[in-house]
DNA sequence: TATGAATGAGTCTTCATTCAT
DNA sequence: TATGAATGAAGACTCATTCAT
């Protein structure tokens, strides 16, 4: 709880992100049309009004919080991998690690639900995720499929399908995350998840 | 004089199914908060005051809609499941084949993206749903699992973690038939990716 | 006050009209902005909810009502003249205290007080009133001076002009009486303000 | 270093005269209610904060406006005709050629048309016009009626019936200007009405 | 003296629900 | 059984006002 102190207190510069975070938190758990400005203001410490000092309404503190958070997560991913020499294997272990942790930690899992339940409401923030996530995504899966492939490390395998299938666990690892965690009554063990799929993966795409 | 059937026939056991399949397709576009019952009626071909002859509100459309779907697609699974004997592999093909024609057919797919956008406005109904479709889908899959293992078929594996890499490709057939396809240029080829997923996992598998 | 029963009345081709001149009392007093939905739908006897069901939202109600209110007037006067032959004399006599009946009878004297209020909120609204009432009602009264002109009853005077002085003392009128009348210890007598001005008016424009 | 006056100099004595110019035009075009105090500070080259330096609120500012506004011009009006001393007709002339003068100029006549709006919300507001404008600019003219009636310039009529004729073209105008003027096509010629008016008035009045 | 970020009461508008027909 | 006009609670948004700087 924060101090009652300084009801007022102007904090220009860090009121957006301070929304923005509140925003990803109370849309997680409502859905964009449960999710009352009251309950995103309070959340961030303000009032409403002072939402309405930094977003045109409730529809742009929503697509801000979804353009946001693009560059973030897949800037870091590219950053890494650009570093990164050796084996096809290799890095597929790396980049399915990378994504497992972004996906397992903070709030970003939570992202794919909000986009999920409102592809029908926000068809353009839906196209945008698919060619700005996902369609990017799958690119950079695909390339070290390819490489795997070529350099004998792999099986010829349909390139399209076979990248989904290296995503498909994490999706699951988000899923479960997001929504049906809360009823485990042992927290389930994600990296188990990652090492199981890596292991069977790799067995089952070598020659 | 004519026939007297007209407008207000009387279809007393006809209409909740007709609101519910009205229903599903209005959630799964809009949302919950989002569908109006205005949109559901209009889609059922009823008027507004007519739900209400059926249903005590708009929740309890939605709690209908969520329970009914159930048992219709599990328990086909299981009927097919008794009157099939053979290796696990064999019958590990056979139920991800047929969980796949059930997602990749008919508006199943859809109820899933309802469970997670509102996990957490209806808490119950996602309980409700891990319980009752998960962990049961899960039993019965960790169940051939199990006995491919037994059996010598599969190598030693967790099999919590095994079992969600078997149905992963499957989640992820779900969500992109639901959110994303409408963006695709050509069609996916969704038999492609479980062919693919069978022949990988197989061969991963394998001791 | 109206009998407490009937709460659910159904009265659907009633409303409009019923909002529309609740509306009109409520706007002239208020303003536009001033203005409750709340007020102008108990004035009507209704809730709130009921307005939107015939109306669109607050801007539309208030432009219906500026725009039912034209032809009605204006129709009358017209229809009224042709049935008339005689002197440019009899008939301006006849036009100012059909127009006089007007204003000072009804409603309608509030309307102008509402476009000269929203004139500036609604500049749409003013150029209509000014092309349909404004010059309509001013080309016919010029219609009459310059036949009285013509036959040499009237000297010869910029009619531009002439129309207006004709018409200046209506305009006081209605604004008197949707204005500053309620602080009248006395009722003003609008009839004899427009015997003299006909009785000044003739004689100053006679030949 | 540069000379310290720039924003923040200190003009305490010009300010509230500023705010009020500035909230005439606001007010005029925009209505009470719709006009925001942002608007005003804005007209006035200040921020909102500031206006609460010198005013209450905007209801503050808004009857100062009105209130401040009447002294001005009715007191030049009563200066000149002191100075002033011939036939009932000429003093008629002279006085209603200063009306004219005084609402076809400046920003005076927007005040009738923010009156007229706000009667309803203010009327204390129109109240105070009423007795300190509009009644005393009548007993001022009837002052002059009724000299030349009695002097024998005028026929004997309803003395406050003529008064309003004598006024009500510079109400016209006044109107005009602030309402409909912005459609015309050409500027109207208010000095021609007024002349106009000034003939056909004391031929009228002629015995 | 001046600023402008922050507040929160007030309104429009939507829509689930009711009920007379 | 079916309708749809009417209701009213709920929530987005505005803007007059406050106050730390």
């Amino acid at each position: 709880m924060p101090p009652p102190q300084a009801r007022w207190a102007r904090r220009k510069d860090a009121r957006p992100a301070e929304i923005l975070d509140a925003a990803l938190k109370v849309f997680a758990v409502k859905g964009y049309a449960g999710a009352r400005m009251d309950d995103i203001a309070q959340a961030a410490g303000v009032t409403k009004g002072t939402i309405y000092l930094y977003f045109d309404g409730k529809e742009a503190v929503f697509k801000s919080l979804v353009r946001d958070s693009i560059g973030t997560a897949l800037a870091g991913m590219d950053e890494a991998r650009k570093s990164f020499h050796g084996s096809a294997k290799t890095l597929l272990r790396f980049a399915l690690n990378t994504i497992a942790h972004l996906i397992t930690t903070g709030d970003r899992a939570v992202l794919l639900k909000i986009i999920l339940s409102e592809s029908g409401n926000f068809p353009e923030l839906a196209r945008f995720w698919r060619s700005e996530i996902i369609d990017r995504g799958l690119a950079r899966m695909s390339a070290i499929v390819e490489l795997g492939i070529a350099q004998g490390e792999f099986r010829s395998l349909p390139v399209e399908h076979a990248v989904r299938l290296c995503m498909a666990p994490l999706l699951l690892s988000a899923i479960w995350r997001s929504t049906f965690a809360q009823f485990d009554v042992a927290p389930y063990d994600y990296q188990g998840l990652i090492d199981t799929h890596l292991d069977v993966l790799l067995k089952g795409l070598a020659p």
